[in-house]
DNA sequence: TCAAAAGTGTTCATACTACACCCATGT
DNA sequence: ACATGGGTGTAGTATGAACACTTTTGA
């Protein structure tokens, strides 16, 4: 017997995908305790003018994490960051970007970025608009981006509680209130008092004070502490909770 | 302008995927205590005769979910089951699958699932092989599979810590043994001892006690439980942990 | 010397661990 | 009656939440 009879038209039953990769940009403002997401306003034809995560389609010979760490670097300079992989959405239903002509399926493959505030730029390509968007009042976006952003940021605070991300977007040296600042704008004030998280984050023992201090106006001088990874990773395999 | 200006090459700088989905199946022998995962041997060229995850290429007009069910609906019987995505492989480099002479990309979407062994009738195609294998007998997988297993056994792991994925594959009444054991068989003996999980699990406030009695040879009787749903949801958005 | 910010400690309640022990059934 | 598995209770420790208090600086 033969193998077409298993497979009748063997090329034409599997679809083509188009690959479009989406982020999700965020950034803690800690002088202003606004957690911050990154939009961008459409140019293409669907959506025009409508707020939008930035995103595009993967281009020939490039992986998804490549295409993913292309959005950053083509929306925002920056160089401390955290990013991984969210989740994959299908949009059978839609016609997104600069295709909508043929029928191809779409799929999107969405990111999610942490980065550090101070010294992130954005680029402004002269044509569509960009901004950071408190989460608050982050507006209807195009397409299922809602859902995006939603399933990002319950990432995020989950990130948060149970691994050191925390520290890829925060300086060399910090102070324990830094520290305290990004967590509580994340997950709300709510989320533990300043004595309690100074007490259980030293006490897991991997920020090292680095003996020197840091005065910034008024009141006590703090100590600059370090993340100190090697103590971390001896401790990793254990289940941790940050908060 | 014209806005070709921008997009030189528009349909061509774009890559065509094909996309698969590959599953990685769960199910608890309770009677045994065994952990198993549904491996199926390779019929394709590459690594022919290898044991690998079940998987398809996604056909048009179909979703990843859809495929993903297709998957197991072509490999196995069963009614009772949880499902779930877990990551996004790209397979830049490989050339898996019926279609390995034309240059086109690869994205491989992984599922992951959990079945009620009991009820489980594993579908021989009179072709390949199909088995349940015991988590720590599984061979060397074929492409990268091994990762997509490691993954799926870890997310299996969390999941069984902090959602109620246990009941959607136990049977409507159980005893507290059958979740004990459930648990005890993937998480390991020493996560909890008995007593106390029974006290956390109770505690918990989702269990009813139906008031009917199990028993099963000798010993004294078992109260079957139910899993009450709304009660459940009531407590949903609480960070729960199970163990 | 006072306000502001950093940092320490104390109390009370709750939760976890490791058991010991009692209960109901089949043989 | 006793082995077998089901089920309850408790003592000691650890953890968490709330908040009072001390320390060190700038003004």
């Amino acid at each position: 017997m033969p193998d077409s009879s298993f497979k009748p038209t063997p090329k034409q039953q599997f679809a083509q995908f188009k690959v479009g990769v989406d982020n999700v940009i965020f950034s803690v403002d800690t002088a202003f305790n606004r957690l911050l997401v990154l939009l961008v306003m459409r140019q293409g034809e669907a959506y025009l003018n409508q707020w939008s995560l930035p995103g595009t389609l993967v281009r020939q010979s490039e992986s998804l994490e490549q295409a993913a760490y292309r959005i950053l670097s083509e929306n925002i300079r920056v160089q401390n960051l955290y990013l991984e992989q969210l989740y994959t959405f299908d949009r059978l239903e839609q016609a997104p970007m600069e295709a909508e002509e043929d029928s191809a399926h779409y799929l999107s493959v969405s990111y999610f970025a942490l980065v550090r505030f101070d010294e992130a730029e954005l680029i402004a390509n002269g044509v569509s608009g960009i901004a950071w968007y408190p989460i608050q009042y982050v507006p209807k976006l195009a397409f299922d981006r809602d859902r995006i952003l939603q399933y990002g940021y319950r990432r995020l605070r989950n990130k948060l509680e149970y691994s050191p991300v925390a520290f890829d977007v925060l300086p060399e040296r910090f102070t324990l209130n830094d520290l305290y600042q990004l967590y509580a704008t994340v997950l709300g004030e709510n989320f533990s008092d300043y004595s309690n998280f100074r007490a259980k984050v030293l006490k897991l023992g991997f920020l090292s004070d680095t003996g020197v201090k840091a005065s910034r106006g008024a009141g006590r001088p703090a100590s600059l502490y370090r993340f100190d990874a090697e103590a971390f990773d001896l401790l990793k395999d254990k289940p941790m909770v940050f908060i």
